[in-house]
RNA sequence: CGGGGAGUGGCGCAGCCUGGUUAGCGCGCUUGCCUUGGGAGCAAGAGGUCGUCGGUUCAAAUCCGACCUCCCCGACCA
């Protein structure tokens, strides 16, 4: 499929109508409603609207055409930024020699319990076992001490976008899965505070791009040493409510210090003529992101997805009415071709097998942002009424007006679902200044809880065991502003003001 | 990994307890007619090794065992 056009196999496959609708009621009544199964919703738009399917694998799936179709707009989408900040892609191996993985003693602690291993080729017992990445790390790390002598060989800044395994107890399509796809930057630095410099951008552009381009607000910040990559000396993180109330984290951002460099050996004569380590960075958002527009965006009719990343921006549906095929279809196909020189992605579904009122809701389950009737009442007054997703308002426009409008309004409907997401997220957002306070917030309210923890692990795990809640964030700026009060916990003096969840 | 639930045409289910001709139903699918402004109607068709493997039995979707997969609640999880 070409950049901006809608391939005719992103139509549906599969069509499963269960209802008869009468016109007050919801209309897609085959998905189990959000606020009487959020997981069984969850899981039913996926399978529904063909986004992807589970393999016979445990904790594996299919990312179907459609599915997949969004993940090629988050990839487009993200590549952009990740080159326009001056980095450049490249393929490490899939297979990790079991010997580099354990030089990081703390990174194979962290990721021993979740790697799957290959221990045969062909019909040959291995030598040494062949991990598969589980992130790449030590095999880039291994190529970096090879590739870099000098100053003048940095920074490198090397992104690559890959498969990884890691293998999970518990599974769930997009958020958890044995298999994902992903994105990880691996960059090397001269100093500290470069690495730390590159951290934070990164850190910033993951932002900025979820809220852009996912319309879905999210938090950013440093993560707890309990809560930290394995093997970084810090991990920034972008965390999202999602509307059930939980957090999820969005993207990563580590900086590494010179624990990779010092055990694989990259060194580099800095401008003084001195050998020194580099500085690394490391950073990843997966196929995550597309569990996060499902849960963040979508209601009891099914998927609604913000313009930027659907796959099918608009839909024309022609009224088949009379002597349609010769007096709306022409009219129809003016407004596709009209579209398509605007830069829309636009479908229009003229199957004859379907009625109308039939296309309707399989659109709206599959989160068409707008919606274009074309009937022949609209031809003769030279109209089209147009509904849009995110409110279900409907609205007429003269035909010639929809190159010049249809822009214009995809951009408000991405504005108004990153409002909307962002209005969920603040009246979620609670303080809590007692413990009383903090676990009826969590047991009443959910969401983020915003309270002073005093830095102990002892209260983090204490509050993990007894409420379930970790500490998701602790929020940049606290760092240039000491906080004053009371732990949340413990009630002794606090280091910092952090936001709790629950999170998947 | 622990506790609970489930697996029968593409989807949703009945049948199982109490074994016995041809495994049913709704939706979808195919063909034709007719329809189409919010999931139309009629008619005729196609589609199943009952999750897998093994056991009991003259006979297994049904009883027994093991395994696989999914869902829920925990434990674990960069």
């Amino acid at each position: 499929m070409t950049k901006e056009g809608v391939d005719d196999r992103m139509i549906p496959q599969i069509s499963t109508p269960e209802c008869i609708v009468s016109k007050d009621e919801r209309l897609v009544k085959q998905i189990t409603p959000k606020t009487e199964d959020f997981s069984r919703w969850y899981v039913e738009i996926i399978q529904k609207t063909e986004l992807a399917d589970y393999a016979p694998m445990k904790g594996m799936m299919v990312i179907r055409p459609y599915g997949y179709a969004i993940w090629e707009h988050i990839q487009r989408l993200m590549d952009q930024r990740i080159k326009a900040a001056g980095h450049v892609n490249a393929y490490f191996p899939l297979f990790i020699p079991e010997s580099f993985l354990q030089k990081e003693a703390e990174h194979v602690e962290g990721f021993s319990p979740q790697v799957a291993w290959v221990t045969v080729g062909g019909k040959e017992e291995l030598e040494e076992r062949l991990a598969v990445r589980p992130t790449s790390e030590a095999i880039i790390g291994h190529m970096y001490s090879k590739w870099i002598k000098s100053w003048r060989d940095l920074p490198v800044l090397i992104n690559q976008w890959a498969n990884i395994v890691r293998w999970e107890k518990v599974t769930r399509p997009f958020l958890r899965t044995t298999e994902f796809l992903w994105q990880e930057g691996h960059t090397c630095h001269e100093t500290y505070e470069e690495a730390q410099k590159e951290t934070l951008l990164i850190l910033a552009m993951y932002k900025e791009f979820v809220e852009t381009e996912l319309a879905i607000p999210v938090l950013a910040g440093r993560k707890t040493w309990r809560e930290k990559f394995a093997g970084a000396q810090e991990t920034y993180a972008i965390e999202g409510l999602m509307s059930d109330g939980k957090a999820l984290q969005m993207g990563t951002s580590h900086n590494l210090g010179q624990h990779f460099s010092k055990v694989f050996d990259i060194r580099f004569e800095d401008r003084g003529q001195k050998l020194q380590y580099v500085w690394q960075t490391s950073w990843g958002v997966s196929t995550r992101l597309v569990g996060a527009l499902i849960m963040s965006h979508g209601d009891d009719s099914g998927l609604r997805l913000p313009p930027h990343v659907a796959p099918i921006q608009v839909v024309i549906v022609p009224i088949s009415l009379g002597n349609w095929k010769e007096t709306v279809i022409p009219a129809a196909l003016a407004a596709e071709e009209i579209l398509k020189k605007a830069g829309v992605r636009v479908y229009l579904d003229t199957r004859e097998e379907f009625t109308p009122g039939w296309k309707f809701a399989e659109h709206e389950m599959r989160g068409v942002p707008l919606r274009i009737e074309i009937g022949p009442r609209d031809v003769k007054s030279g109209q089209a009424v147009l509904v849009r997703r995110d409110t279900m308002k409907r609205e007429t426009l003269p035909l010639d007006a929809l190159g010049a409008k249809v822009p214009a309004l995809l951009e408000d409907i991405q504005a108004s679902l990153y409002q909307e997401a962002f209005t969920f997220q603040a009246q979620n957002t609670h303080e809590a200044r007692t413990y009383d306070e903090f676990k009826d917030i969590l047991d009443t309210k959910r969401g983020f809880v915003k309270s002073l923890w005093c830095g102990g692990e002892a209260c983090e795990d204490k509050i993990k065991d007894e409420t379930m809640a970790t500490i998701r964030l602790i929020p940049l700026e606290i760092k240039d502003k000491p906080v004053h009060g009371a732990c949340v916990c413990c009630g002794k003096e606090a280091k910092a003001l952090v936001y709790f969840a629950r999170a998947y």
